[in-house]
DNA sequence: TATTGTTATACTCTATAACTATA
DNA sequence: TATAGTTATAGAGTATAACAATA
């Protein structure tokens, strides 16, 4: 056949892939997350620690972690950089010598606010062709998918 | 609050933004691949590659690249190590003596039949949960996304 | 001048093993 | 003995700049 000038190549095989469309389709996520939150410095990994660290203040640094679906290893450095940026502290456990209390300091919180508004002008614009109903019914799906193997933990 | 023993920790933020449920359904999907892919030594990018190159042969280097949303540096080593074990080859173009024409071998393409009917178990397999109806709704979901600034391209 | 393929390189993300101090 | 946090490290994936050959 060979015959592909421009603009005519068949990619139908690919685009009917669940697999391969949720790649392209995350990828472009989060090239429009890291323009969004450009005037932050945060990316979506740390913003979700952030997120549950807010939401559940008084995590441990394992629970971060089996939570997000993140290596204890990987998170270190992680917490590393925005405790340095004193968006949060890491504080002795009372029931565990071992492990640390995680909670946003008063600035992580302020600056949580004004990430939070900005991260739904990110949800809005992502999903803007969707619109509301699309948005919650892809979330629906999204959050239908189990199968084999599916143990969702150990991802990075 | 700090109310975090185990099981209960609130992830209500992150569930509802569909950047987060893209990426972990995305990491989700790629660990099935692999799985489902071990008996053959391929990857999600080298299988787009392959696919791309099956359905339009001739292609040149930039061509995949573009299509798949490659950088053409990124490109090189992966196809070395396709055309090392055979898969495809890199032939002059008689049109531009800067590029190539991409094609499978017969190999390649034996290869391809016994991979494709892999892939097929592994989407059904990933979409289980979902059922037909659902995995045709999702596609023309993850299809509707058009945002602000969303090239398409040059995502690796 | 611009493009194709290529090299070199750097930076991020992810994964594993091993260590320490506690439990 | 098992677990929490840490360190070191290796492997992918992804990004940019620059080069030679060709258009």
């Amino acid at each position: 056949m060979d015959e592909q000038e421009r603009g005519g190549i068949d990619l139908s095989a690919l685009q009917s892939s669940v697999g391969y469309r949720l790649r392209r389709v995350q990828i472009a996520a989060f090239t429009l997350f890291t323009q969004f939150m450009s005037e932050f410095d945060i990316r979506p990994t740390q913003f979700a620690i952030m997120t549950v660290i807010r939401d559940n203040p008084g995590l441990s640094q394992s629970q971060v972690s089996d939570a997000l679906g993140l290596k204890r290893a990987n998170l270190v450095p992680l917490l590393d950089g925005l405790e340095g940026r004193g968006l949060l502290v890491r504080s002795p456990s009372p029931a565990d010598r071992r492990s640390y209390c995680l909670h946003l300091t008063d600035h992580g919180q302020e600056q949580m606010r004004a990430i939070q508004t900005r991260h739904d002008a990110y949800e809005q614009e992502l999903t803007s062709s969707l619109g509301p109903a699309g948005r919650v019914a892809l979330l629906a799906l999204l959050d239908g998918f189990h199968f084999t193997g599916d143990s969702d933990g150990d991802t990075g």
